[in-house]
DNA sequence: CCGGTCCTCGTACAGCGTATTATCGTCGGG
DNA sequence: CCCGACGATAATACGCTGTACGAGGACCGG
């Protein structure tokens, strides 16, 4: 359908042009308004003032607007300066993780490759201040691919069982206390962020650079 | 429509009963054999015979056949016996990632709450185990919180990058090798394995029970 | 004025999850 | 021995999805 009349149709400069940017940055409201179920690109489009298919023409699939929907919560990650090795790498990983949990729908994308600009730069950083701080071969992988690992692991627990999550299983957990005792006993409303803080310090207790060769 | 002939229709003990357990299993294989994207009700329907509708009775929604199927991965995870505190917490999770690896479309699955009851036996025992080698409060709640994250996100990002991933990740480096030098000249194709253990031993050097009250 | 190129959209299709409804097979009680 | 009831199965149908396709609109350099 053509817009019937030129007063009802959008003046020339008033329609904003429809650009990837624009697109990419309506999915990410859409997915933190309504989550990744009803991120659909129908719903996406009219938000966008476009036909659906329309979006198609800057976009191959849906699956490429999710990558790029979470490489742009990536580009939310400060990169950390100044300080020591530690100090750096622990500011990244922590704010890695908030832009993470800003955007809870991201940590379930975390399957799929993270070869987006911005994963790319964040690991990179991430190598690089391992290696300057003098990790090297075995030790250098392992230790990036431990705080990455811990920082993606951590964000999807926390997305999974936000603080207070409702009667689910905190409820679900008194009912069968006899069947883990521990667990409700210790794990019914526990502080993340502190177990993040404090998992974290663990982690860079146990790695020395230079240590095994 | 109704089969016609006595000859074709399978004899009485021959068609064996539809059941909760053999929907999981069948949708286990399917998922094992063609991934995520390509279980379908009906597909999963054909591979046992029935009518896709069927499936309903026994199960409420599609979910339901995803939660079961992943919380039977984790009823693969073996629970350790003797040894020390550490050597039961270091099988347990190297057990637990085996599993999530045997199955990667598990790891797509690891947002969404982990309520089944295998998953709370592999949580409790992992807290039992800390709790009993002296971990307390805060101490306990951080280093189970810090070993489950590390085994799940060490499990997501090896499935998503599996080892030799072809030509994509490792070539899209090469291409961009000035913007990622440090990236390009050791994360090309590192074991992950050997990290996993080695960023294992450092996260549990840097835990010890009854440190921190 | 006139191609040509970038961009937009309407239509259409196969497939999805699942609500509804009807029908089957089996078995216990009269 | 029948018959009603109930556990289990299936056919049909609905609204929604991602997206292929082709017909155009808008703008631009000649």
């Amino acid at each position: 359908m053509v817009n019937e009349s030129v007063w009802l149709r959008p003046a020339r400069r008033e329609r904003r042009p429809l650009t990837l940017d624009r697109i990419v940055a309506e999915a990410v409201a859409l997915l933190d308004e309504e989550g990744e179920a009803r991120l659909t690109m129908r719903r996406l489009a009219e938000r966008l003032g476009t036909g659906s298919t329309t979006l198609y023409w800057h976009v191959k699939t849906k699956d490429d607007v999710l990558d790029l929907a979470l490489d742009a919560v990536f580009g939310q990650v400060p990169l950390p300066e100044g300080g020591t090795w530690r100090q750096r790498a622990a500011a990244l990983v922590t704010g890695w993780r908030a832009a993470l949990l800003r955007h809870p729908w991201s940590t379930g994308l975390l399957d799929r490759p993270l070869m987006g600009p911005n994963a790319l730069e964040r690991t990179e950083f991430l190598y690089a201040t391992l290696a300057e701080a003098g990790f090297t071969g075995p030790d250098l992988i392992a230790a990036a691919f431990s705080l990455s690992t811990f920082v993606t692991g951590s964000a999807t627990m926390q997305a999974r069982d936000p603080a207070g999550s409702g009667p689910g299983l905190a409820r679900h957990l008194q009912q069968h206390r006899d069947a883990y005792p521990t667990l409700a006993a210790h794990g019914l409303d526990p502080d993340w962020d502190a177990a993040f803080t404090r998992g974290l310090a663990y982690l860079l207790d146990g790695m020395t650079p230079g240590a095994n060769p």
